[in-house]
DNA sequence: TATACAATAGCGAAATAGGGTGATATTAAA
DNA sequence: TTTAATATCACCCTATTTCGCTATTGTATA
C-alpha cells in the first residue's frame, strides 16, 4: 500500500484549477480529492472528503483564501494549508501566516515547485517562495524590534528606580519606603522625572514609559 | 564580461570549507574570495576582498555566526548573509534573522542547494528551508499575538473611552471636556473602572491597560 | 411590569499629587 | 579647585484624585 498526500484546491481560476487537478491525479504519490473555485461549500467538502493539504488561492470571489484558512486550521488543524498568490502584499503574508497557513509560495512556481512545496508542507515544514521569505523576515524584524528606546531622556539609576515602581501603581509615600527615603525626597525623584519626559502627571509618565520601553 | 557572484565563506570545519571552496570556483557565475575558519579578522578581510554574499556557519570559535551577521550588517548592509547551521534551535533563528540574516539554510542541503539559495540572497530573496521555515512561521505568530486580553474585565464602551484618555495622560477635567459631560460624571465612571479592574490608582489602571492591551 | 444596568451628575471629606523655592552633602568632571 | 550633577530633605500652597454615598434618566431584559 503506498501513502498517497490527499490534496483539495481552492482556485477560481478554471484553467489552473483543472491544470492543478490534472498534475496531482498523474503524478506518483499524490491524490486530488476536490478542486473548488471558491469556498461557498468548504467545510463540508472537507467533511466529506478527508484530506492533508490544501492548496488555497487567497484572490477568490467570496471568501478570500485568508479566511478560508482561518476557518479550516480552527476545524481541521492537523490539515496543512499552503496558500498561493500572484501578489507580494505584505498585509495578506502577515494575515495568512496568522491565520495559520503553513506554506506560502508565489504562482510563478513550477510544477514540480507545486509537488515539491507539497510534500514539503505534509512533512512538517513551511516552503516559502524565497522572495516572500524575505518579506516575511522584514515583517519579523519591524515587528519585534521596533526600535530601542529613540530618546534617552538621561535618567538617573534612582530616577529610573523610581520610575518602575511608579508603573507599578505604587504612591509617593510606598516608594519612598521602598527605597529608604522620605517621601518628600520621591516628589523631587518625579519632579526632575517629569521635566526629563515633559509629561505633567504620572499616568503620563507611566505611558510614556512603557512605550518607549524606560521600564 | 560574465556577472559573477563573490563569495566568502567563514566555516570552521576544514573539509567543509575546502568543499564550498571548490564547489564555487568549479561553477559558473560563482567566484570564492574568500574561506576562513573564524571570525578572528572578518572585518579586515572583507574590506579587502568585496564580496556579495557571505556564508555564514554559526557555530564557530570565538565569535559566532550570529554575533558576525550582526557586525557585517552593521557596516557592510549591502553584503547579503546566507546563514547555515545543522541545529534548529529557535533562539538561533530568532537571533540570526534580528541580526539581519538574509537567508537560513540546514547543513543537509545539497551542492545545487547552495548555489540556488546563493542566487536566491543575490536576487534578493531569503531562501529559508522549510523546516526552518515552520519554526520561523511558528515563533512570528507567538510573538505577534500574544494572546489577546486574557480577562475581559466587562469594561462599558464608555468605561473604555475613558481609560483610553487616561492612558493618553489627560486629566478628570479633560476628559469631562472631550467626552462633552460633567467630570463628576468621569469620577464616577473611573471609580467603577477601578473596581472592575481591581486597581486604586491612575498610574496602575494605566500600566495594567497597557500591559493587557484593554487600549 | 419589575429589574438591572449604563450613563449621567452631585456632595463632602480625606488623601495624594504637583508646583515652587531652598538647603545640604557627596561625588564626578572641568 | 571650582563647577556641575546627584541625591537627599523641608516647607508652603493649591489642584487633583480618590472614596463613599446618593440620585435621576433611559434602555434593555426577564
Amino acid at each position: 500500500m503506498i501513502s498517497l498526500i490527499r490534496v483539495m484546491i481552492f482556485e477560481d481560476n478554471k484553467h489552473l484549477r483543472e491544470t492543478f487537478r490534472f498534475l496531482l491525479s498523474n503524478s506518483n504519490g499524490f491524490a486530488c480529492v476536490g478542486a473548488y473555485p471558491d469556498c461557498s461549500d468548504m467545510m463540508e467538502n472537507l467533511a466529506e472528503n478527508p484530506c492533508d493539504v490544501v492548496l488555497m488561492d487567497i484572490e477568490m470571489p467570496g471568501m478570500n483564501g485568508i479566511e478560508a484558512t482561518r476557518l479550516i486550521r480552527q476545524s481541521f488543524p492537523h490539515i496543512n494549508i499552503l496558500v498561493q498568490t500572484v501578489f507580494f502584499e505584505d498585509d495578506y503574508i502577515f494575515n495568512a501566516i496568522c491565520a495559520g497557513a503553513s506554506g506560502y509560495i508565489l504562482k510563478s512556481t513550477t510544477p514540480d515547485g507545486y509537488l515539491e512545496a507539497i510534500k514539503d508542507v505534509q512533512a512538517g515544514g513551511s516552503p516559502i517562495t524565497p522572495g516572500i521569505a524575505r518579506r516575511v523576515l522584514e515583517l519579523f524584524k519591524d515587528k519585534l524590534q521596533p526600535a530601542p528606546p529613540a530618546k534617552e531622556y538621561n535618567l538617573t539609576t534612582q530616577e529610573k528606580k523610581v520610575l518602575q515602581l511608579l508603573v507599578a501603581g505604587k504612591s509617593y509615600k510606598m516608594i519612598a519606603a521602598e527605597l529608604f527615603v522620605a517621601p518628600d525626597t520621591i516628589k523631587s525623584h518625579i519632579s526632575n522625572i517629569y521635566a526629563k519626559l515633559h509629561v505633567h502627571s504620572g499616568t503620563e509618565a507611566v505611558s510614556l514609559a512603557i512605550r518607549d520601553r524606560l521600564v
